[in-house]
DNA sequence: CACTCGCTTGAGATCGATCTCATTGGCGAG
DNA sequence: CTCGCCAATGAGATCGATCTCAAGCGAGTG
């Protein structure tokens, strides 16, 4: 492998002269230019990032943690970020954690020894984590990726969590729904899931005074984050106070109730409605059509990216929020019959 | 950023004698390396992996280069891959390319450039690709992931696309099909797809003599390796020769085509039966449940990684196949009636 | 003719970790 | 008591690119 020495001593110029024909070609006379981009292209000369990058002080890397790419979510951001990373000469590490606060703790200390310039997070609780403050009180510049900036001063890139599921709780509301229950994966550990369920009972509380009376519902918990389980939601399904309708912390996990409904003999949406978050594109191609919280993922990426790039360059740290909006869907349709009535149990 | 210098200093010994306490800590004193450890701790030192990698002419990193994450194979492509590599040591640097060939030229420069270890491929078409030709003559060694080693010598891991999409074939025509179509993206740009065309043919061939005849169709091809459009395929459905079932080239392309068939009033299985190829878990989700060719996708990262890491050690390159079945599901349904009568088209 | 200015180039130091080789100190054997 | 060996440590070079500072050189000017 040849390196810039062997470009000099082919050109018959000094190291300095060789490096500068790359980095400020214009003070380097033609002539000589040339001759070391003949030698260059004779060697097959190919810059070695690694020394370039111990003198600088910069890697011109990026880190990016994620829980998981098997969440379309995260593959698609990661996407964007590299694109808007890329064209501004970035590259990016990728590092999954699979939800695990260890494995965050871990990378991240990989991350930093591998001297990446800048890092965006996508941990699983912003709050409780204690990467996130001893990262407080190191030099290199993180953004929080769809965490929503809470008491603590970190920046972050978010859409508004609370905002985004009272949406989609109204929007069942609008269409006749009355007893409307949430399911979550392990809530305890997921600052997304908690305030989604906040703007929830948010929604709920705000028509508290109708007739029948509207109350929100305790968060219905599932095992994963991601996969739902129909034995954690039988005991609520068939009663006289059944909910005729569900929203879900999330798109895969919405799915996987539909499926999950589909397989013990319920239908969506003709016996339940069901609305996800997030937005995931292969909603749009599943039987019934995903009803769904949309994220604006690639410009929320791209925020990302130039906030992350400012605060490299000397910025403050800023945070971002994005809207969002309902896209409809087959999973969810009104709700017309009296409330009085015990709804039609399949399983009995 | 405290550095070695700076442990060495606070501890009172040399450098050398700090940094043999992290690469060879039996051969330092107990009470000498205690007070480097306790130095270490004191400032807070995080080894820099650049010295260490520029002096050991190693990163410790593998490229890796995926036409898309959006595409769930590849996802998981890459977290298996990640898992295996980073028990290893490795840390892996990942590039998207968006199956442009450009772009696979441009990211795996720079990929070489940052000094990768070694480099897993998943190129769009890797007969035709001047990105390998030039790389078999550099010293960097790479594996091909998901391509079949054709008359080209080059490492790859890959499971016999063409034996799997003759399983399929071999399905429907078990099942009572007798008109059986193709349906692939950009063929010309995927040496996958043709291979699985070839597959499709051969089983197609093997019937040759039945009554009616059984003949392969021309391959139906998609402006997307991954978007369905009905307008492409309306031409063949309907008349009186018809295909009752379609295999296609990848799971994506599969339950695009089943949504857009649904859009345009056509119902999966009961009209045609669809099988999709690769397997991804999303498809147990769908309703219709997607019949597809399973790849197994985490020991085929394992496999890539296992041999790439040979070969970074010194071994020579191999290639590997490994073997894939039929998950069956319910867009998949047999055929019963007569092949003289025309199909029911809904559209006339 | 001497001097200065500006353009072009080179020698050497630097980034951080590691390796080689030499040196020191201590201890047992003769 | 002295020699020699081994364990422990340090000085300096190295990886590749870049930067600083100084020097060389030609042209223009007083």
């Amino acid at each position: 492998m040849s390196d810039l020495k062997d470009v000099a001593r082919v050109a018959g110029v000094s190291r300095a002269t060789a490096a500068r024909c790359f980095a400020s070609p214009e003070v380097v006379r033609p002539t000589t230019r040339e001759q070391v981009f003949a030698a260059a292209r004779e060697l097959g000369f190919r810059p070695n990032l690694l020394g370039r990058q111990l003198r600088l002080q910069t890697t011109q890397l990026i880190g990016v943690v994620v829980p998981s790419l098997l969440n379309p979510v995260f593959a698609e951001q990661f996407q964007a970020m590299e694109r808007a990373a890329r064209s501004r000469g970035y590259n990016l590490l990728l590092a999954t954690t699979d939800y695990s606060a260890e494995r965050e703790s871990a990378v991240v200390e990989e991350l930093l020894r591998q001297r990446v310039d800048g890092l965006v997070l996508t941990v699983t609780d912003a709050h409780s984590n204690r990467v996130l403050q001893s990262l407080s009180t190191e030099d290199t510049p993180f953004v929080l990726a769809y965490h929503q900036p809470g008491s603590t001063e970190y920046s972050a890139v978010s859409v508004d969590n609370r905002a985004g599921m009272a949406l989609a709780t109204r929007y069942l509301l609008d269409a006749g729904h009355r007893r409307i229950g949430m399911v979550a994966g392990p809530t305890l550990q997921s600052d997304r899931a908690r305030q989604r369920y906040a703007g929830y009972c948010d929604a709920m509380g705000e028509r508290g005074t109708s007739q029948p009376p509207i109350t929100a519902m305790p968060i219905i918990e599932m095992p994963s984050h991601t996969q739902a389980d129909f034995a954690a939601l039988a005991p609520l399904l068939g009663g006289h106070h059944a909910p005729t309708a569900l929203v879900c912390s999330n798109d895969l996990l919405a799915i996987s109730l539909i499926a999950e409904l589909r397989r013990h003999g319920w239908a969506v949406p003709q016996q339940l409605s069901i609305i996800g978050f997030d937005g995931i594109a292969i909603g749009t191609q599943m039987h019934p059509t995903l009803c769904s919280v949309v994220q604006p993922v690639a410009a929320l990426a791209t925020t990302v990216i130039d906030q992350l790039l400012a605060q490299i360059a000397g910025a403050a740290p800023t945070s971002h929020c994005l809207p969002c909006h309902i896209r409809p869907g087959e999973s969810s349709q009104p709700y017309n019959q009296p409330y009085e009535e015990t709804l039609h149990d399949p399983l009995q």
